[in-house]
RNA sequence: GGCGGAGUGGCCGAGUGGUUCAGGCAAGGGCCUGCAAAGCCCUGUACACGGGUUCGAUUCCCGUCUCCGCCUCCA
């Protein structure tokens, strides 16, 4: 089977073939940077960071171009309210999602595009689009005349005739749901010059702009959130295909994270910001949570189905470590094709994490069989998994392990009282063992017997 | 009003016209262990409701109820 993809534009899950054999090209609508990530801004970009992982696994060489709308009427409100320069509000939140990214284990993109940084590329498509009679200039705004596109509403589903009132009603507008390319400028606010006036940017004409000025003209996929469909990624297909571009071949949409059955507002983002979450969670403990249900499906968010998908990341993370200590390093293997079948399909997740549990399984009966080739062969395909996913526990550990002396130390500390407790126990005098043990409990420690001896583990908790 | 998504066993979360099962978490029993922990084995008999199609539906069709999203900014 090859990868097939659920495209919303023909609501159909359909076959990958992208445009250029070989490659494959992604344009990913990021974030408006006005305030600090929580966990369903940056869910998207993991289901879109599993693809690419995928992509790449398959060989393909993947251009993912991630863009940042660092202009916008929220940034400029909330700046203001805050008594701040707009651009340091906008470059503030911009860092504080780079951050949230890296943590959750996110590639960095190709391109990182700024819409401030691309208003030449957005006036020569405004410019197209008035000379082929798509759009006019009104009192210094720019608007697209939704009734020169036939095509409007087709990725959405919508029927220009039922699409009601359209984005605030402006006096300049030929019909009211025309959409905004280009806001004239007004005192005090930002601007940049172009043929038509000073103004500053509509919200949709960034990214046709900035997805083929990297990506060209036709691109592969054009991914987001669900709430994006309509209006924005109608309007940017309708103002790219107008101009003549090709524009997306799939668009992906992934669902939203909820919390108590409603989607995230701002005053639950607060709850559930990645810096508040990676205080209840590691980032390879948040990221098995988000990606282990499919994309298409809603996350209600609770604390209880966090702390399952910590369980369940340990219990990976476990086996890997005791197959690593009996059997020496193994690095990432093939992937079993019923976990390749499951992401072809769709990224079907869940699947693929049932396959790794299986491995898992498996893998622990033949540790406790000693059979070490066979543990090496299922360690093997884990790792082979766990990276296609971005949650090898391996690699996160040798990243942090190189970290600083806290953790040489703690080492020695522990490992020096399991050498008590290991005396002790040989001398059958359990009351010692047991309290030594206790200690190390108490102070966060797990301890677990094996044939090989002790090993231990922090417990975050 | 228009468009779209969803209701599965204690919980999370897949999936399928019928037979052996998603997977995880939790629970109970067993093995192992000095005791634990971890691990392994076993157990639960679920598919919102009402019709219809069918030899047979959780899975298809129709209707009902409930929840959610988009149609204004939003991942």
């Amino acid at each position: 089977m090859t990868l097939h993809l659920h495209d919303t534009a023909t609501r159909t899950t359909r076959p990958f073939e992208p445009a250029q054999p070989g490659q494959a090209s992604i344009y990913v609508c990021g974030a408006t940077v006005q305030g600090t990530p929580h966990i369903g801004h940056i869910r998207g970009a993991l289901n879109y960071d599993v693809l690419r992982r995928w992509l790449m696994h398959n060989g393909l060489d993947v251009l993912f171009v991630r863009n940042v709308t660092d202009i916008d009427d929220k940034i400029l409100t909330k700046a203001a309210d805050a008594g701040r320069p707009w651009w340091e509000w906008a470059y503030t939140h911009e860092r504080e999602f780079e951050a949230a990214y890296t943590a959750l284990g996110c590639l960095p993109p190709s391109a990182l595009p700024r819409a401030t940084g691309h208003v030449t590329q957005m006036i020569k498509l405004m410019q197209r689009l008035i000379d082929s009679g798509h759009a006019y200039v009104s009192g210094g705004d720019v608007y697209f005349d939704v009734q020169s596109f036939p095509d409007y509403g087709k990725l959405s589903g919508q029927r220009l005739d039922e699409v009601q009132q359209g984005e605030s009603a402006a006096e300049g507008k030929r019909d009211p749901r025309d959409f905004t390319l280009w806001k004239s400028a007004k005192s005090g606010e930002p601007s940049w010059p172009t043929p038509w006036g000073d103004g500053r940017p509509g919200w949709h004409l960034e990214c046709s702009a900035m997805a083929t000025s990297y990506l060209g003209s036709e691109f592969d996929i054009h991914g987001g959130g669900v709430d994006l469909v309509f209006p924005h990624h109608e309007n940017e297909r309708a103002q790219s295909r107008a101009a003549g571009d090709g524009f997306a071949r799939f668009w992906l949409h992934n669902a939203w994270v909820t919390m108590s059955g409603e989607k995230m507002s701002k005053s639950l983002g607060n709850v559930v910001s990645i810096p508040a979450m990676l205080e209840k969670a590691t980032g390879q403990e948040l990221r098995y949570y988000l990606i282990q249900p499919h994309y298409r499906s809603t996350i209600e968010y609770s604390d209880e189905a966090l702390a399952e998908a910590r369980q369940g990341y340990r219990r990976v993370e476990q086996f890997l470590r005791r197959a690593t200590s009996q059997v020496g390093d193994i690095e990432a293997g093939e992937v079993p094709a019923e976990f390749a079948a499951a992401l072809d399909d769709d990224l079907a997740t869940p699947q693929a994490f049932a396959v790794i549990h299986n491995t898992v399984r498996e893998g622990n009966t033949a540790l406790d069989d000693r059979d070490d080739k066979l543990v090496a062969e299922h360690a093997a395909a884990v790792r082979g998994m766990t990276g296609v996913l971005g949650i090898d526990p391996l690699t996160e550990q040798a990243e942090r392990g190189a970290d600083n002396g806290t953790q040489q130390a703690l080492t020695a500390l522990v490992e020096g009282m399991l050498e008590q407790r290991q005396q002790a126990r040989a001398a059958r005098d359990f009351a010692t063992a047991d309290d030594v043990r206790d200690r190390l409990i108490a102070a966060g420690i797990a301890v677990a017997d094996t044939a090989d001896g002790p090993t231990w583990q922090v417990k975050s908790d």
